[in-house]
DNA sequence: CGATTCCCCTGATAGC
DNA sequence: TGCTATCAGGGGAATC
């Protein structure tokens, strides 16, 4: 599932490889993951534009959209193209026949691995390649509007400060978890909280800074705060190094998977050793959701 | 306000 | 072998 830093490794891939280029036309074939216009209007809409840049907000892509036509306009020039990849949804660059339909069996070569074979929305760009969305489950959602439409969506006002922002500091972390009651683990995976942050970081961040993930936010000791706000910064900062975990099915823009994974110390790693004490990983469920942690080190 | 449950969707896995 | 039930999980909605 792309948290910050798998997204944050589409984005700086994405601007790599399609700033400049423009969008010809889009093909889909499952609306429902069109959110906003209608499906119709989509198409109409992306077609001609030109990607300028690409940015990451919490865990969605936003991919900036210029109209180079001559013809004027009142509206805003700059549209965005808002991407949350929810959790098994890729941004691929690549060639495929979609015109057949038979997008599930024509990846070949490097992308020839079953999480591709789900493509649901293509956009094609004027240099032959395209931006492939697949997504097993259909959770995927993108959104196209103009600049000032897409900032003042919820999906982007009503999300907390990013954590590797160097304005996020430890007087701010520290005021957000004050008024939290709830448990840590929940309250650094709420978005609406801290953006970015999900199930896997959660996890890792929480092993590393030696918390409970049941602990309330608010009951955290001045170093344990401390010790959270340290392992939030640098847990992200080496993911996105490594460019990401692929515990489940993350893939970059190539479709290679992340080598967080093989360096992680809690998450979906039950039973497995502790990498501090070697006591065995205890997995609990929380809301909904599993928690990792060592019985040991992280304390209530 | 917070906690819980359901829903969306489909591959993987366990049980029979 | 093959069927069925269960589960995972981001996020939003509904409910308690």
């Amino acid at each position: 599932m792309p948290e910050l830093p798998e997204v944050q490794t589409i984005v700086n891939d994405l601007n790599k490889k399609i700033v400049g280029c423009r969008i010809v036309g889009a093909w889909f074939d499952t609306p429902k993951i069109i959110k906003k216009l209608k499906p119709e209007e989509f198409k109409k809409h992306i077609k001609g534009l030109e990607v300028s840049g690409v940015k990451r907000r919490g865990k969605n892509v936003l991919i900036y959209l210029s109209n180079v036509s001559r013809i004027k306009s009142n509206k805003s020039r700059i549209k965005i193209l808002l991407v949350h990849q929810k959790m098994t949804g890729h941004l691929l660059v690549g060639k495929w026949n979609a015109r057949k339909r038979q997008v599930k069996s024509l990846i070949k070569g490097p992308l020839n691995e079953k999480v591709n074979n789900y493509i649901h929305l293509i956009l094609y760009l004027d240099d032959g390649r395209q931006v492939a969305l697949s997504d097993l489950r259909k959770f995927a959602k993108v959104m196209l509007g103009t600049k000032e439409e897409i900032e003042a969506s919820p999906d982007l006002t009503r999300i907390g400060p990013e954590p590797l922002d160097r304005k996020f500091s430890f007087n701010d972390f520290a005021g957000l978890m004050s008024s939290q009651k709830r448990k840590i683990k929940q309250v650094l995976m709420d978005q609406k909280v801290i953006a970015g942050i999900g199930n896997i970081y959660s996890d890792e961040i929480l092993w590393q800074a030696k918390v409970h993930p049941f602990k309330p936010a608010n009951k955290l000791s001045d170093r344990e705060l401390k010790e959270v706000f340290l392992a939030m910064k640098n847990v992200l900062g080496k993911a996105l190094r490594m460019r990401g975990t692929s515990t489940s099915d993350f893939r970059d823009t190539e479709g290679k998977p992340g080598n967080y994974t093989r360096v992680r110390l809690a998450y979906q790693r039950e039973g497995e050793p502790c990498g501090r004490c070697q006591t065995p990983i205890k997995r609990v469920k929380i809301g909904g959701r599993s928690a990792h942690y060592c019985p040991k080190c992280q304390k209530l």
